[in-house]
DNA sequence: CCCTTGCTAGTCAAACTTGACTACCCACGG
DNA sequence: CCGTGGGTAGTCAAGTTTGACTAGCAAGGG
């Protein structure tokens, strides 16, 4: 599965209500089209789709200024809250190598209580070790690596990729239980969206990181 | 887009002929299940929409034991076998992060001669460096990064990623001008495929490393 | 001889993603 | 006062992906 909802769900969550383009717009400013599906149609379609499956309710809005598209405004249920942090504390301990996923948990993660947060990093780690001890023991024919030709620098692109992430995330553990960052239950938490009159500065930048992939 | 267009393309062109069924064993045997999207539906959707494009021809073959399903053969066409190589030497230089495309490329990248394999990679480090300066200038702001806050880990986790696979990449380019590996024009080249009467050794294992992904 | 199991080969509906497109409104220059 | 450029809000068709399903045949056990 894609990010897509996780996002969604987070975006939702913080605005308490919101319509499509609110939370289209959240994405851009998190820069999420950069790094993750988040395209209108992909976050309409996500919308309607968890309305559907009551994560979010759907209310129909009468378009105030007379004309215009119908407007329909969201609000997370409390299947959808409970669907949120499982899709969170699955993007956070489950290896899979996709940047997409990974950014909107490390996002979101102070959603989370600080020692939650820490155990599930933990766990991943501990995932990313158990990954690396099944490739190494697996894929290796029984006559040595030699007999892999070039294939093998798959594997040894896979073991670095792990090794790379595992020191990462112990990093990141280290800076949360030294104290970083403010976690759920711990006061004001930080500002993730944009509020109404304000504007976004990324909304129009003229040149973005990934714009060369 | 995802890497099945290159994988499908690659396993037809090195069996000269094939149906889907076989294409499907090789990715199959290759473990590309696991790492990509290898499905049955999506192989036999990518071969039906390639040969609508003429990138590879498809002969209708009148099922010999009569009865079964109607198989198709598909042979790769002149197009196909550019197109083939499009996208091997994008995969090779273009950063984008997805496990699926980096390792289909290294799968093929012996397809290609091996001065050419080491430029493109040359080209793979210098467009991450490209990208690494674009974060590192681009998302931090005016007033230093602890305005981030943990969002500041998300760039971290990216830098760290690529600073990685620069390095991996920069290790392989190393082994390929050693001398490492067979690549085209310089003899017998790497079996890749399966023969029509060798069993495929991966095709029922009971434990395969990405199963809790 | 029949029946289950497994292999060969592939189909299908439902869900998801993409990129382009629509429709309305407002501000502002000429 | 008119049109045009940009922001707001969202739709749509085409393409892709998923996971479950179909259907024929062969081997082998009871």
């Amino acid at each position: 599965m894609s990010a897509i909802r996780l996002l969604v769900l987070g975006a939702v969550r913080q605005h308490g209500r919101a319509h499509g383009y609110q939370v289209r717009n959240d994405l851009e400013y998190w820069g999420a089209h950069e790094w993750s599906n988040a395209k209108p149609g992909s976050i309409y379609h996500a919308l309607k789709q968890m309305a559907k499956q009551d994560l979010l309710h759907a209310h129909e809005i009468a378009p105030s200024t007379a004309g215009g598209p119908p407007r329909t405004e969201y609000e997370i249920t409390d299947r959808g809250t409970e669907e949120y942090f499982r899709l969170l504390r699955e993007a956070l301990t489950s290896y899979d190598q996709k940047m997409d996923m990974k950014s909107a948990a490390i996002g979101f993660i102070v959603d989370l209580p600080r020692a939650e947060a820490v155990a599930l990093l933990k766990e991943r780690t501990r995932r990313i070790e158990e990954w690396r001890a099944a490739v190494t023991e697996h894929y290796v024919p029984e006559d040595g690596p030699e007999q892999l030709g070039h294939i093998g620098e798959i594997m040894n692109l896979w073991i670095h990729t792990a090794d790379a992430e595992a020191e990462w995330t112990l990093g990141l553990i280290g800076r949360i239980e030294g104290g970083a960052y403010t976690f759920a239950g711990e006061g004001d938490p930080f500002v993730g969206v944009l509020a109404e009159d304000q504007e976004n500065p990324y909304a129009t930048a003229d040149r973005h990181p990934e714009d060369d992939r």
